[in-house]
DNA sequence: ATAATTCACGTACGTTTGTACGGCATAGGA
DNA sequence: TCCTATGCCGTACAAACGTACGTGAATTAT
């Protein structure tokens, strides 16, 4: 556990595309942000540069090009923000979050069919405990 | 639409317990604060006021009391925030989030209950409509 | 009556965030 | 060989954020 600050929202978003994209130079996360908004070229940047270190990434130079690699994984990442986010506006019960994602937000058949198995395979785990742990609070 | 600036993290907090326990002083939300963690009166109150700055609240004086009431409905602020989060952390695909909450963090019983409730009223809304709407982006 | 407490309110202040400029070096094209 | 595009790196800078102090008035307790 390496307690290193937490990314911004702007940050959070080039380490998407740093994980999506693999290790990848300031160009090319700025191309992918490119394709669907206006971002400038020094602004990512300065946002690699921020995630690198803040811990979330390492760097190398390749010729003159720097190339940045993630070394947090996603899950760690999706798992501290999200824990914070569900403390902050639902009190730490995430159950009301599921529930704005399902009802709010669009699920097509495949992504229903996959919640299904999802809650299936939950409910045989939580009886093969044969009671138990639960969630806490 | 309003377009108002979002709430940071610690006034969402905060706003969260308005919402709660409704109309409320400074003194009010920082007692309900301070039952789970430290937290500093004049900054609670620094809060209060920036939400109502920020036009997510209202208050009035009562007495020499100001007490602070929500105008910005739940519903709204966890749209404007969850969608902002999925956008920046999932590339705008809330499955991964979903997936994350039911897997991650924990579900008991009476939670696997309203998730199966809920998709299986998804469901049928879905094919109800025999086709079309579905969702949108 | 005094002293202590409680509030509002203005103000402060270091840090983080979003956004970007400018200089310098280098690689590539004319 | 020069010019131009590309990239790094240091730096900047206003706004937002987290955190809180101090002052003065009003209320409560002694």
């Amino acid at each position: 556990m390496v307690e290193r600050p937490a990314l911004s929202k702007s940050e959070m978003e080039v380490a998407r595309l740093l994980w999506e994209i693999g290790p990848a130079t300031v160009r090319e996360i700025h191309e992918a942000i490119t394709e669907y908004r206006e971002a400038d070229f020094a602004t990512v940047q300065t946002f690699l540069r921020r995630i690198e270190s803040k811990g979330y990434a390492s760097s190398k130079l390749n010729g003159r090009t720097r190339v940045y690699s993630a070394t947090a994984r996603p899950k760690t990442v999706i798992r501290e923000t999200v824990d914070d986010l569900v403390e902050r506006l639902f009190g730490g019960n995430s159950m009301p979050l599921v529930r704005h994602l399902i009802e709010e937000r669009g699920m097509n058949a495949a992504d229903i069919e996959e919640l299904r198995q999802l809650i299936d395979r939950l409910e045989s785990d939580d009886s093969e405990a044969t009671d138990g742990k639960g969630s806490k609070s």
